[in-house]
DNA sequence: AAAAAAG
């Protein structure tokens, strides 16, 4: 119930929305075009490194950078944008401006943001398909868009975020609030709380943020109107597009959007922001054919996509058990390493670790699908608040999961395709990406059994994204666990 | 068989 209540991010009276300038006229453009069709093919390489040498002067900033090289930018149509140095460069509301480092405390855009931002912000208002690495800084780039967008004396929503989770759909409504704190603009999340749909009143907060299934209930009972929409927002895009994902849903509240506009007689048209860390070649096809129109396209090449600043590691482990004693041996007992995820493969494999764990006296707790939505609220806040130190997890919380103490992630088992053979290449890059927030160090224990397929998912894996995964020769040697979180940074 | 969902 609480969770739904409209709130206000108001602090102070609101201003009317900030529109950025086409381009700036002291700047350099961030690009180097060569004329490719009617399609102008952009590369931002140079423009980064001199970015990169800029940022190393100044290592104390917030946001600390991974290294953004091998990105590839695809802008569209004759608009020229201007890479942010700084969020002024923005024509943002200066309650934005107050929000992003008063709340925030951000000092400058990271590069992910520096680059997309104009590109959101500058009309026409371009769909975006954005890839960048975890951890840098994509949430701010579509929450600073949406809010930048909203015009907040329009009582209207006007901003959608679609999520894949709902606690994916909580820390983007906590960051939205706080960014927007004071604009005077209105955010309401949309996950299950419990209470009918249908017994809800209508709700018009200026921008909405949730769950496929939640938003399509508010949607056809005819309780959120979108038809004023100008900007909606797929985070973790490549999974909600994915056949295996929520690709139905989300086409489905696409129409619906663009039918309640039809029935008013209004503007079909709304901006489309993709983001995610990973688009696979089938997704990233698909994807492109959903926002029509040339949208500015930004991807990473795949072998510069795991973080430098997190180390991996594997180990083989002669039976199933003996994964439970590493877990015990060389994880429980290692004292300050901050905090640590395990991943497991299902939910019942969740429960039965966890149980384990506990009867040996140790103090974990866990996340899953089938627990109620209290327990996963209570869950979540208590490790956000550092409460807890180990949570052992399904993929639930495998993608955009926040948690900057977050520096050791153990893969209890590898993730895989489900009805393949094959890993599941995007899966394993979100988890490991839970480590290493902001460019923080962390490190990643792959726990294998010698039965063939782990060793081969490994190696395959290691060859997609031409990864270092260092081997732990002896599963129980504790000065070899030790040794090697030494060598991630995260063990003093 | 992860996830979302008064399906």
């Amino acid at each position: 119930m609480a969770d739904n209540e409209e709130k206000s991010l108001t602090a102070e009276s609101s201003s009317t929305s900030a529109k950025p300038s086409v381009a700036g006229e002291n700047r350099e453009p961030i690009t180097e075009k060569k004329k490719c069709g009617d399609v102008e093919e952009v590369s931002v390489a140079t423009e980064l490194n001199r970015l990169s040498i800029k940022e190393e002067e100044k290592r104390d900033s917030v946001l600390h950078e991974p290294e953004d090289s091998n990105i590839e930018a695809v802008i569209s149509g004759d608009t020229v944008y201007t890479s942010a140095s700084r969020f002024e460069d923005l024509n943002l509301s200066p309650e934005l401006i107050k929000g992003l480092y008063v709340e925030m405390r951000f000092e400058k855009p990271s590069k992910i943001q520096a680059i997309t931002l104009p590109m959101i912000m500058t009309p026409p208002y371009k769909h975006l398909i954005a890839q960048s690495h975890n951890g840098s800084g994509k949430t701010t780039c579509f929450v600073l868009g949406m809010l930048s967008r909203v015009d907040p004396t329009l009582s209207k929503t006007q901003a959608l975020c679609i999520c894949p989770t709902r606690e994916l759909a909580n820390q983007n409504m906590e960051v939205l609030q706080k960014m927007g704190k004071f604009t005077g603009i209105t955010a309401q999340v949309f996950v299950p709380t419990g209470v009918p749909v249908a017994k809800q009143a209508p709700v018009s907060p200026h921008v909405a943020v949730g769950t496929p299934g939640t938003l399509k209930k508010w949607m056809t009972y005819e309780k959120l109107d979108l038809s004023h929409l100008k900007i909606l927002v797929f985070d973790e895009a490549d999974h909600m597009l994915a056949t295996d994902g929520f690709k139905d849903d989300s086409l489905k509240i696409m129409k619906d959007i663009e039918y309640q506009k039809k029935k008013k007689n209004l503007d079909t048209s709304f901006q489309v922001l993709l983001f995610s860390a990973t688009f696979n070649e089938t997704v990233r096809k698909f994807v492109e054919k959903i926002v029509k129109g040339d949208p500015n396209k930004l991807f990473v090449e795949r072998k510069a996509l795991t973080l430098d600043s997190v180390k991996q590691y594997k180990v083989v482990c002669p039976e199933e058990q003996n994964k439970i004693e590493v877990i015990k041996d060389q994880i429980m007992e290692l004292g300050d390493i901050g905090q640590t995820i395990i991943f497991v493969e299902t939910k019942v494999s969740a429960d039965k670790l966890h149980k384990a764990l506990a009867e040996m006296g140790y103090d974990v707790t866990s996340i899953h699908g089938s627990m109620t939505v209290a327990d996963r609220d209570t869950v979540v806040k208590e490790f956000k608040a550092n409460l807890t130190q180990v949570l052992i997890a399904t993929d639930v919380i495998a993608r955009g999961f926040d948690q900057k103490q977050v520096n050791l992630v153990v893969n209890y088992n590898l993730p895989c395709t489900y009805n393949t053979e094959e890993p599941n290449y995007e899966v394993y890059l979100h988890r490991v990406g839970r480590a290493g927030r902001f460019g923080g160090k962390g490190a990643v224990f792959n726990l294998l059994l010698d039965d063939g397929w782990d060793k081969e998912a490994m190696e395959k894996i290691e060859k997609y994204f031409g990864a270092n995964v260092k081997e732990i020769t002896t599963w129980n040697s504790e000065e070899e666990y030790k040794g090697a979180l030494k060598e991630a940074g995260i063990l003093g």
